[in-house]
DNA sequence: TCACATGGGTTACTATAGGAGAGTTTCAGC
DNA sequence: GCTGAAACTCTCCTATAGTAACCCATGTGA
C-alpha cells in the first residue's frame, strides 16, 4: 500500500477526508444504514437538508462508489439509494464519531458556556 | 443521558458534528496527538493551513474544551496548545476515520475514474 | 537610535458553499 | 390535452471559508 499522508496538501486523502467529514455525508450514510431508501424518504428523515444538497451529497457518494443509484421506470419514476460494501464499511467509523458526539455533548456545551464568561483574549 | 438526535436540525449534536467533521479540526487534533505544540509548529506540520484558519480552528477547539492554550511570557511570546482529556478521547474516532480513508483510497480513486466514463446522467 | 527579525496573531477582501424556492421532465390515468 | 407526483435542476442571494497583507511587542546588531 502506498503511504498516504493527510498532512500533505496534495495527498488525495485530503479530498476523502473532506467527503466523509462532510456534515450531510455523515447523516446520509447514517440514514441509509437501515437499508435502501428513495430520494424523498431520505429528504424526509434528514431534517433541514435541501434538495440541492441531498442530490449533491448522493452524487458525491455515488461517484466514490459508496452508494448505488437505482432508477425504476414507473410513474412517477422511483429512485432508490443503497450503501455499497465500501459504504457499509464506512458506517463503523462514522458511528464512532456519532457516539463520541453524543457522549461528549454535555461537557462541550458546558465548556462553551464557560468560555464566553472567561476568554480574556 | 438526554437522547440526542443528529437527524433533528435543532439538535446541538449537529454543531458538534460540524466541528469534529471539519477538515482542519481533524488534522489539528491528529497533529496534537503526539503532545503539545506551539502555534508555529502546528502551522508548519499541517501543510496548506493559513494562520487565520489555524487560529480559528484552535479557538473553536479551545471553546469546546478540547485543547488548552498556554501563553508563556517570553520574547517573542510563546503559545502552546495541548489536547485535554476530552480532546484525547476524540483521537480514537478520528483515527478510525483516517484509517478508513487510507484503506479505501485506492478503490475510491478507482470509482471516481470509472464514474466520469459512465455517468449517463 | 533605528532598522530588522520573530511569533502569533488581525484585517480586508475574494471565492466558494449552501439555502430558498420556482421551474423542468416524464408518463399514466382521466 | 391536462393533471399530478417524484426527482431533480436552475437561478438568485447570503454566509462562510480561504488568501494575502498588515500589525504589534520586544530583543538584537550596526
Amino acid at each position: 500500500m502506498v503511504e498516504w499522508d493527510p498532512y500533505d496538501r496534495n495527498c488525495p486523502t485530503r479530498k476523502v477526508l473532506d467527503r466523509i467529514g462532510d456534515r450531510w455525508t455523515v447523516l446520509v450514510v447514517g440514514t441509509l444504514a437501515g437499508g435502501p431508501l428513495r430520494f424523498s424518504e431520505l429528504a424526509a428523515r434528514i431534517d433541514g437538508i435541501s434538495q440541492k444538497m441531498l442530490t449533491q451529497t448522493l452524487r458525491g457518494l455515488e461517484q466514490d462508489g459508496l452508494v448505488t443509484r437505482t432508477v425504476t421506470a414507473a410513474v412517477p419514476v422511483r429512485v432508490d439509494y443503497e450503501l455499497t460494501t465500501a459504504g457499509r464499511s464506512l458506517q463503523e467509523p462514522l458511528k464512532a464519531l456519532e457516539d463520541w458526539a453524543k457522549e461528549h455533548m454535555a461537557s462541550i456545551l458546558d465548556a462553551r458556556d464557560r468560555f464566553s464568561v472567561e476568554a480574556p483574549r
